[in-house]
DNA sequence: AATTCGGGGGC
DNA sequence: GCCCCAGAATT
């Protein structure tokens, strides 16, 4: 009997990623690479499909308000990639540039996703190493220490000329160096594995105020903060400049979700309110806006749990 | 060289 | 609940 796991991944393995078109299109590329960064492609694969039809090329994108961007990316995590998108798409001028170097003047683009872009969409010869790749040869030279880094150094020797963006693109469905492999009885060990830092808890209070026709006030949170930019529920510490609460506040509940490095907790309260926010980083929105709207994962359990469909 | 920045999936 | 992770920017 199969499992559903193996037919999961069966048909993991089978699925046409849609940015691998041909000839390979530079614009896709750079999307689906920006996406993929520390996330999985199970999880951008629907994102990526909204994000190409709301902004089918580089010129659409850099004419999009930085709003538009946001809320194409709500869920998806790691705002500033969306915001960085957005700045090198107006810094563009038009077209990507061809090479590493140059792509590496972007905002967003690290040196990663800078060869990746060369290499896959432009025939650059320029390796690339991301954490499978570092893991790959931490195990097959038996690298210690930082083996993203010594990776960087190796990978140039390793690239067939000509063919860098079929070799960065390759995966390996069998491994073919077993027999070369210096890690091979110690798998585990290469690299070594990262000290995990604490995870301190962040903690607020929130609230959902209804206007009587049913908006809800959200604030757009502030630069350089946690989920910079993005919409939310305002905290209930905060001032709102123009509005007026009517009546008491009553407790709906405490939502979680847990960072890479901080476990956050708010508590999340609702009540009545009135005014024309001073502000433009505070406003109302109608329930049915919510959806189109930049707001992080956690500003959606909070909503939810005011009992506001979002 | 460390720290910060989201989120979801596997078990 | 605890594990993992397909980077870049900042300090």
């Amino acid at each position: 009997m199969f499992s559903t796991k193996l037919l999961r991944w069966f048909r993991r393995e089978k699925r046409v990623l849609p940015w691998r078109t041909e000839p390979r299109d530079p614009y896709r590329t750079w999307i689906s690479e920006v996406m993929l960064q520390q996330t999985r492609v199970d999880v951008v694969i629907p994102y990526y499909q909204r994000f190409l039809k709301r902004f089918p090329t580089l010129d659409k994108l850099a004419e999009a308000p930085l709003d538009d961007v946001l809320a194409l990316w709500s869920g998806l995590g790691y705002y500033s990639r969306a915001r960085n998108l957005h700045k090198a798409a107006q810094a563009a001028g038009g077209a990507l540039p061809r090479t590493a170097a140059e792509l590496r003047e972007l905002p967003g683009f690290g040196p990663y996703t800078a060869a990746a872009v060369a290499s896959l969409a432009f025939g650059e010869d320029v390796p690339l190493v991301d954490g499978n790749v570092a893991r790959v040869l931490a195990r097959v030279f038996a690298l210690d220490g930082d083996a993203r880094a010594q990776a960087w150094r190796i990978a140039p020797g390793l690239l067939p000329r000509g063919r860098a963006g079929q070799f960065n693109e390759a995966h390996c469905t069998s491994c073919t160096i077993r027999t070369v492999c210096r890690g091979r009885d110690a798998p585990e060990q290469f690299p070594e594995p990262k000290k995990r830092p604490a995870r301190p808890l962040l903690e607020w209070e929130a609230v959902a105020l209804r206007r009587r026709d049913g908006a809800i006030l959200l604030v757009r949170r502030p630069p350089h903060d946690l989920f910079a930019g993005m919409w939310d529920l305002p905290a209930t510490e905060i001032k709102l400049p123009g509005v007026r609460l009517r009546g008491p506040l009553t407790e709906k509940g405490v939502v979680e979700q847990t960072l890479t490095h901080r476990q956050v907790r708010v508590t999340v309260k609702a009540g009545r309110a009135s005014g024309t926010p001073r502000s433009d980083d505070l406003r109302w929105v109608g329930p049915n806006a919510l959806h189109q709207l930049g707001l992080s994962s956690l500003a959606r359990k909070s909503l939810r749990k005011a009992g506001i469909a979002c």
